[in-house]
DNA sequence: CTCCTGATGTCAGAACCTGACATCACGGGT
DNA sequence: ACCCGTGATGTCAGGTTCTGACATCAGGAG
């Protein structure tokens, strides 16, 4: 037995959750969370950069999931395709959390300082699953694109996971999302054929990869 | 002559962006900023509710403009057209402050606090652009999509004119950019033709408006 | 002339976050 | 068995951000 209990980052993340539900946000102290957990504030602040990092835990893990899915996908498939398969390998992750999660989003969503700590992280998601696909040969401005649109599917497909009463699976509302998208690019006007396009830009001319 | 000087809000947002450019934004108070300003701390945090704010004025503005320009479009143009139009209706509000502008670009980049805010700010103008299509009868989920790849193209395109040497307007980038992004989406494996695609959900398989 | 209004100032205090230093069980080396 | 280094935690002091409550006072309305 140690000399402390272990896990303090754990029980952390979760007195701070729990805390976050029963009086929100705002209205719950570092010190409380750290008192919860059976710590003190100052060693709340060496586990976490910030009162808000504590909800954010995980991105790293998914991110790491996702570019590896990315690495290892057939190279057969597009690029959207490869990121939507990535998107799709995170769900065990999210699966044995169902109840947590929820509870983690409901908080999240009801204050603009976790959505705009939400939109930071995903965008650096964004930044990761780009410069993968740079590595598989996508030109680097189609990378971006790609990457963005992956992001609007995850932040789509995530919110209808999470809202779901009938328990799909993420990776369902995954595939389910991307198709929606393909048929809101394939309506024509949307994502329209070249048309009164002027030329493009010098960089998107050069050669890819 | 009154019994202040005038023009408090906008003497608190000049004094921000100079003290931020000498000593970077970590390491400028806000009581520096208002007595630069020739106010109070106090005063500082009734014009702006955050440290950050004193940086973002201007985006309500940038949201009116955009929204107003997507409704006045003609009706020929696509959704993407339509946003793109609306777009380069913004270029007026920044060439006047080329050097103004890129100042506080730097600025933004160069605190993660910052990026953060700046996010939130391109999302909900992300959420106007798609209210306002949807206004003009756009399907709900194209209309999201849409919004999102506008917001795509602006940052890209603001980007590249913050940082070009030969003075185009905006609106130059904003049709280069979205040239490229055609570019990319036409290169045909981005936003592929429906291949493998399962079935879209049922909402998307809702009549639109 | 008086009174009200609204922009600003003053003061106190809570909460967030950081640096510096102290504590002390544990485990390794001797 | 003893000593010592290490690492996780605690304690303390202090700066900064942000808020509520109340005070001040020029100028305009009546």
């Amino acid at each position: 037995m140690g000399r402390w209990e272990p896990n303090a980052y754990e029980r952390l993340q979760e007195a701070a959750l729990e805390l976050f539900g029963e009086r929100g946000y705002e209205r719950t102290t570092v010190e409380e969370i750290a008192a919860r957990a059976g710590l003190t504030e100052r060693t709340f602040f060496r586990y976490f950069t910030d009162k808000r990092e504590v909800l954010f835990g995980g991105s790293k893990d998914l991110a790491e999931v996702i570019v590896a899915a990315i690495g290892g996908a057939p190279k057969e498939l597009g690029p959207l395709d490869t990121v939507a398969v990535a998107l799709e390998a995170t769900s065990p992750i999210f699966e044995a959390r169902r109840a947590h999660a929820r509870k983690r989003q409901a908080v999240v969503a009801s204050h603009a300082e976790l959505r705009e700590r939400e939109l930071i992280k995903l965008s650096s998601l964004g930044d990761a699953i780009a410069e993968s696909l740079r590595r598989r040969g996508v030109a680097k401005v189609a990378a971006s694109l790609v990457a963005e649109a992956g992001i609007a599917v995850f932040k789509s497909a995530f919110e209808r996971w999470v809202s779901d009463t009938k328990k799909h699976e993420l990776a369902h509302h995954v595939r389910e999302t991307l198709a929606d998208l393909r048929v809101a690019a394939a309506e024509g006007t949307a994502v329209a054929a070249v048309r009164t396009a002027p030329r493009p830009s010098r960089s998107a001319r050069r050669t890819s990869t």
